[in-house]
RNA sequence: GGGCCAUUAGCUCAGCUGGUUAGAGCGCAUGCUUGAUAAGCAUGAGGUCCCUGGUUCGAACCCAGGAUGGCCCA
């Protein structure tokens, strides 16, 4: 018999790569004795899996794509969970112009995970993302690549080049987002050039037309006058541009001279004429003026100069009158800007009156303090214009010429009336002082031509009709808004947004079915044309996302109605107007498009975007779901803060901080940057950068080196081996007991969608499982019997662990959770082929049991770090001798041997302490000597034949040896 | 310029309604182990809780002002 062991010891050594380290004899006198005490490692029950340390990542998740792909992870699990609840988490569209960024990656990635938290929750989460993929960002983009104004290229051939630019995106981040590992419907993603989505955009207006909720209005456009068209702020260039600047006097008269004298408190037998004094750089805006805007808390004051009274700013009288030669002035009297709102002065040439408003966007360190303000001609006295009902003069026609509105300077064009213009004012006084003025002016991007502002007419979603501002207003609190502060936000949105304009004057769009009469000019918008329109998409639209181009391509007969007349002059020739629509608006009702198709329910559980969504999708689907059908089209909304640099600066590609996320994934796997998106608070901006991705990097490691034990542990664990969780052994049940409390945490945390607290709490788990329960039980696992009920209950528990935390982890950790899963042996996976077959665990409802269980597990937890800790000795050399308060003693006497296990000694004694509150545990050398096998300090040689062993390992080899 | 958000250890974050000595993980240093080994365990160092002022017996936390960064507007 020894022999055999003999035989046996140098099959061991024999084996590549397992003998000893050549350093291994200097190293410690006794290495003589222990040479023989090696022979017996091949008896021990030591962790096996093929599941490799190394994960190379970048490497193998590729692969796990195509394997999930192939296998319809996604759709069988899906399927099976059709008869579950809906919990639909709606895509926001990305825009299909451009290549990926981390920002991309975190927003799908985080939806992903929820997704997969639900479906592996039982939930029919059916996932459809989608594309936003028209809009002028493309357009300008495909222009910009051909080198065409969008004047000289055919609207139906430009539209052809910008779909294939937005196909070709569509793809390149269709890709991306695969590599990523996401699951959801992305062979049958919604297009917003879908035909469907396009005749959902065009019912949507029809609808909104219905309900008098659409109208045309005038609004401050950008316009260049060369093209003769209007521009998006993407389109304009600031150059540096050459302009008169004059101070003009707007004088009183005499009743308006009374009323301001009053105002600000000067004797009204004040001699000489009133004027208030406005600077301006476009002279020619002049003949659209309607109003001078104060600042309201500024103060102003009246000013004797010779024999003139000037009113203005204080703060900036000096340096006005540093501008024209005169007397010295002197300060007869003042009041603040809001004193003197409602006064009236009258136009330098116009037979009408400027009205005094105010505004808080006047500014004090240039010119009057008191701003000319002509509503048709730029954006910010547009919005005053609307606040203060001034009229929307705009005498200016689409090439820049007067119209006979400008009175005396009709038919010249705007530039040279300039000169004209400051020449009349002078001819009549009301010129203070002129200078040439350089500074940044607007130009075209096209023409580099100098644009103007220009009032035109508008589509517009009213929002005060029907009260539908106050109805959205009413709806917001009813939706639940992560973080709570988002609530605060949309109500602004919605409270301080002006109306909602939708037309855009573009090419790359859904139209706008709006007609003109010949007659009158009246723009109409009638609901049955537009569902005409929408019906022809459905009908003749294919699949390449062109069903739009009809609009363009067909005579305006093709949509007609019959006998249709002029609702308001009962004409009847017509003419389309080629406006598109806002691309926000198409977004907008994705909820519309999207929702109620493919089996899926309306509204949304969840929408979860970038917090610039408030202003934007957030905000579009609640304003088009409550005016369509009076509700929210979500239930929950969460907001994301922002990808920064590791400095916390937002990230450009000019900048050279940008991080794409192709290549961040090609470096460090999608799974080290899932795991990261899960480290950080993602409701609050996210530092990413080089050293951060390494460090989440190591908490990777430790994970998966975590797994990879449990999976070495349990590797040969039959199934009709595992014990029942009523039948485990003391501290197993306790380990279950803190694995449920694990679950229930992760689940809560996972609902609430605070991914962060998901990532602490399973690290910290994952700290407990490594620290204390697994190093606990590597003595039982490793030299224990290998069928033995101690080691197949210790396996049971540990296979609970692993299959929980693998459940727990592959929503984050996609790609390695099914890894270790396809490393779990196959007789033990059963049904379930991929890890997201597996089911989420049922949040338990912690029972006392199950509380005495975790208070029990702490304190063997604390036991056990008192071991650890103790200076000298350590473990195996030990015996402990616990004392426990009264009350506890029994339990800890109920763990049996667990409880020395638990201590990793070699001997334990328990006894009673009425004076302790705690346990306590005092240590000492172990008697007996180290057992060659299992390495506790035991008493030896009780079998002659293995003379190094303690008893239990002897008997343990002895069984081997048999045959 | 306005609204909102953030600021706690080198990094990522906890810190409940104000209450002893502000915690965890990673990283770092030191030691142990060599039967999880490109691993495991222990111990330790490391903090002006962004700043200033206020309220309070007591402030990381409440109030006011400011700084820096971010988002959305202007």
């Amino acid at each position: 018999m020894g022999l055999a062991v003999v035989e046996r010891v140098a099959g061991v050594l024999a084996r590549p790569g397992r003998g000893w380290p050549e350093w291994a004899d200097e190293r410690d006198g006794s290495m003589p004795d222990q040479t023989i005490s090696t022979d017996y490692r091949a008896t021990l029950n030591l962790p096996k899996t093929a599941f490799p340390m190394r994960a190379e990542l970048p490497k193998r998740e590729p692969a796990r794509v195509a394997w999930w792909s192939e296998r319809r992870t996604y759709e069988r699990r899906l399927a099976r969970n059709a008869k579950g609840h809906p919990w639909i988490l709606h895509d926001g569209p990305p825009y299909a112009n451009g290549g990926i960024h981390m920002g991309h990656f975190l927003n799908r990635v985080a939806k992903d995970i929820f997704v997969k938290l639900h479906l592996l929750d039982g939930r029919f989460a059916k996932f459809v993302p989608g594309w936003d993929m028209h809009g002028l960002p493309i357009e300008f983009e495909t222009l910009q690549h051909l080198g065409l104004n969008f004047r000289e290229i055919d609207p139906l051939e430009l539209r052809a080049r910008c779909r294939e630019r937005a196909i070709y995106w569509l793809g390149v981040q269709r890709s991306a987002f695969l590599r990523m590992g996401l699951f959801g419907e992305y062979e049958a993603p919604y297009r917003t050039i879908d035909k469907e989505f396009e005749a959902t955009i065009v019912e949507t207006l029809a609808d909104l037309a219905e309900a008098g909720q659409l109208y045309k209005g005038l609004r401050a456009t950008l316009w260049c006058i060369r093209d003769e068209t209007a521009l998006a702020e993407a389109e304009i260039e600031y150059k540096e541009r050459r302009s008169p600047s004059v101070y003009v006097r707007f004088f009183a008269s005499e009743a308006q001279r009374g009323d301001l004298f009053g105002r600000t408190g000067i004797d009204s037998s004040e001699a000489g004429p009133l004027s208030i004094v406005i600077w301006t750089t476009t002279p020619w805006t002049l003949p659209g003026n309607a109003a001078i805007a104060l600042k309201p808390e500024a103060s102003y004051g009246v000013y004797r100069r010779g024999h003139e009274l000037l009113l203005l700013a204080d703060v900036l009288a000096e340096k006005t009158f540093a501008r024209a030669p005169g007397p010295v002035a002197e300060r007869l009297g003042g009041a603040r800007g809001s004193e003197l709102v409602g006064a009236r002065v009258r136009h330098p040439f116009l037979d009408r009156d400027a009205l005094i408003v105010s505004a808080e966007y006047v500014e004090l360190d240039s010119g009057t303090g008191a701003v000319h303000t002509a509503p048709g001609h730029g954006a910010e006295d547009f919005d005053t214009g609307m606040r203060f009902g001034l009229p929307i003069v705009n005498p200016v026609d689409g090439s820049g010429y007067f119209t006979a509105e400008a009175g005396p300077y009709a038919g010249l064009q705007i530039f040279d009336a300039n000169e004209r213009i400051v020449e009349d004012l002078e001819a009549r006084g009301a010129l203070f002082a002129r200078e040439e003025y350089e500074h940044s002016y607007p130009h075209c991007w096209r023409c580099k031509q100098p644009v103007i502002f220009r009032a035109t007419a508008q589509w517009f979603i009213a929002m005060d009709v029907n009260r539908l501002r106050k109805r959205i207003i009413d709806k917001v609190p009813h939706v639940k808004w992560h973080p709570a502060w988002g609530e605060m936000r949309m109500l602004q949105m919605i409270e301080n947004h002006p109306e909602w304009c939708i037309s855009r004057q573009r090419t790359w769009g859904t139209p706008i079915p709006s007609i003109v009469c010949d007659t009158c000019d009246e723009a109409i918008l009638d609901p049955v044309l537009a569902r005409t329109v929408a019906a022809l998409f459905r009908e003749r639209g294919t699949a390449d996302g062109n069903a739009s181009d009809l609009w363009w391509s067909e005579p305006l007969e093709t949509f007609l109605p019959e006998h249709f007349v002029c609702p308001k002059c009962a004409g009847q020739t017509f003419s389309k107007e080629m406006n598109i629509v806002d691309i926000w608006f198409e977004s907008g009702v994705t909820h519309r498009a999207v929702l109620r198709q493919r089996g899926m329910p309306w509204p949304a559980d969840l929408y979860l975007e970038g917090s610039d969504q408030y202003r934007g999708w957030f905000r579009s689907n609640l304003i088009t779901a409550v005016a369509t059908a009076g509700a929210p089209p979500y239930r929950e909304v969460v907001s994301t803060g922002w990808v920064v640099d590791a400095e916390g600066r937002a990230m450009h590609k000019s900048t050279g901080n940008y991080i794409d996320a192709l290549e961040a994934m090609d470096k460090y796997g999608a799974d080290v940057l899932r795991l990261w998106v899960a480290s950080v608070e993602f409701t609050a901006d996210m530092r990413l950068g080089e050293k951060l991705l390494e460090s989440v990097g190591g908490v990777y490691r430790n994970l998966r080196y975590r797994l990879r034990m449990l999976l070495g542990l349990i590797d040969d664990l039959e199934p009709g081996e595992r014990v029942a969780r009523e039948k485990l052994a003391p501290i197993d049940r306790l380990a279950l007991s803190r694995l449920d409390d694990l679950a229930n945490a992760a689940g809560k945390a996972y609902r609430a969608y605070r991914l962060h607290e998901v990532y602490l709490t399973l690290v910290a788990f994952d700290e407990e499982l490594s620290g204390f329960y697994i190093d606990v039980l590597k003595d039982p696992m490793y030299s224990g019997a290998r069928s033995s009920a101690r080691r197949r209950s210790a396996q049971s528990a540990l296979y609970a662990i692993l299959e929980t935390l693998l459940v727990l982890v592959a929503p984050i950790l996609s790609f390695t959770a099914e890894e270790a899963w396809q490393s779990v042996p196959e007789r033990l996976r059963g049904a379930a082929d991929s890890v997201f077959d597996l089911e989420f665990p049922a949040g338990s409802e912690r029972g006392l049991r199950e509380a005495a269980d975790l208070e029990l597990w702490d304190i063997l937890r604390r036991l056990r770090a008192a071991v650890a800790a103790s200076e000298g000795m350590r473990d195996f050399q030990l015996a402990a001798h616990v004392h426990a308060p009264p009350a506890l003693e029994p339990r800890l006497r109920e763990l049996g041997d667990n409880l020395r296990e638990a201590l990793v000694v070699s001997a334990l004694e328990l006894s009673v302490d009425p004076d302790r509150a705690e346990a306590h545990v005092e240590l000492r050398p172990a008697s007996g000597d180290k057992c060659a096998r299992c390495w506790k300090y035991l008493p030896l040689g009780s079998d002659p034949i293995h003379p190094t062993l303690c008893a239990p390992c002897a008997a343990i080899v002895r069984a081997l040896d048999r045959p």
